[in-house]
DNA sequence: GAAATTATGTAGTGGCCAATACATATTAAT
DNA sequence: ATTAATATGTATTGGCCACTACATAATTTC
């Protein structure tokens, strides 16, 4: 009862994978961003035809909800890994900024935090998607300071928060792994002098 | 000979003034982005018909290219009279940083700055018309840092640069002047431990 | 085998987009 | 007055978009 798969049902089966259609939707979004992949890009991508895609997703914005949490279970940064109680609040924001920098210049084909571009694509109701996990994860941040230094927690949180958007952007702007990790410890000595 | 209006010409004359609608046209865009302002939105609001744009202004991308003249002229940061010669290196970036927060954050109808929001956008020609005058901004960033720091300028610049990008995106987001200064603050502190 | 159920393939739908064909109006030059 | 030149208004154009109506195929249940 572990594995919510192959319960046969009822009716024709399927010819793909829902879970593969997601991981091959990730890659699209990611390289190319919320709407600059059209629903033809998406079913000549998984080889199906639009009526199977609606059957499956619902629709453009439903495959979207269901990659974005598959993003966050397995391709972005584990916060709370990396905001540790045990070490200081700088150490753990200087860490944060970094493997962010890592991530975001990775792959050159998937350059960025899917999140945070997706937060500001054209689609209404990918952009509110998306930012409802942006904003989640930007109050994570600022409650892991707050919880250490209350006065500072804002302005700190609104710093962190904005180089990551800054270094997503300029990995999508072609800066690779190396600069934006230049780019994301300079921006950490900011920190340590708190 | 000093002002180039005015030159009676042979055939129809216009009935509305291009420059005014180069004004006009680059505050819809500062508010909505290149790629959700239609030919429809500028027509409407120059109270012009689709011919008189296009005789006046080639395409959409024309008159983008003259909105993007007029804010280097008119409302973007003065790069030259902040970044100077008498002064310290980490100093004047730092004035950079905060007048960048002030004018992202200054109107909140036209949030951001036009020149970056730009080069994010999805048209490819539009796209490199904004794309050059950043990189022509960036540009002068690391050549003004590498006049006196020379080991130090492409990481340097970067961060100013990152920083930039994340500042204009969060003034999108909806931070207020204020609440971006206070970024522009902290990260300007990474730069005086230079 | 018949019925119920679900997925698929073919072939579209209307909507919004940037851009234009074409006839007409308004001016200066002759 | 005629001509040349330019601007305007009406009405479209073709292209791409997300999305769907409808008939058919494949499976389980009875």
């Amino acid at each position: 009862m572990a594995t919510t798969k192959n319960k046969r049902t009822v009716g024709r089966p399927r010819r793909f994978d829902p879970d593969q259609a997601v991981a091959i939707a990730q890659g699209l979004f990611h390289a190319k961003g919320y709407d600059r992949v059209s629903l033809a890009d998406l079913t000549d991508a998984l080889q199906i035809k639009p009526p199977s895609f609606y059957a499956a997703f619902g629709n453009k914005n439903g495959l979207y909800a269901r990659v974005l949490d598959r993003y966050v279970e397995t391709g972005s940064i584990p916060f709370s890994e990396i905001l540790r109680d045990d070490q200081p609040v700088a150490e753990c924001l200087k860490v944060l900024l970094e493997e962010a920098a890592r991530r975001y210049g990775a792959d050159p084909e998937a350059p960025g935090c899917l999140v945070l571009e997706g937060a500001r694509c054209h689609d209404a109701e990918a952009r509110a998607a998306a930012g409802a996990f942006h904003r989640g994860a930007q109050e994570q941040i600022r409650a892991y300071v707050a919880a250490r230094a209350p006065e500072d927690a804002d302005r700190i949180a609104d710093f962190v928060g904005t180089v990551m958007v800054g270094l997503s952007a300029m990995a999508r702007e072609g800066h690779d792994a190396d600069r934006l990790l230049a780019t994301a410890r300079l921006a950490g000595q900011a920190l340590t002098m708190e």
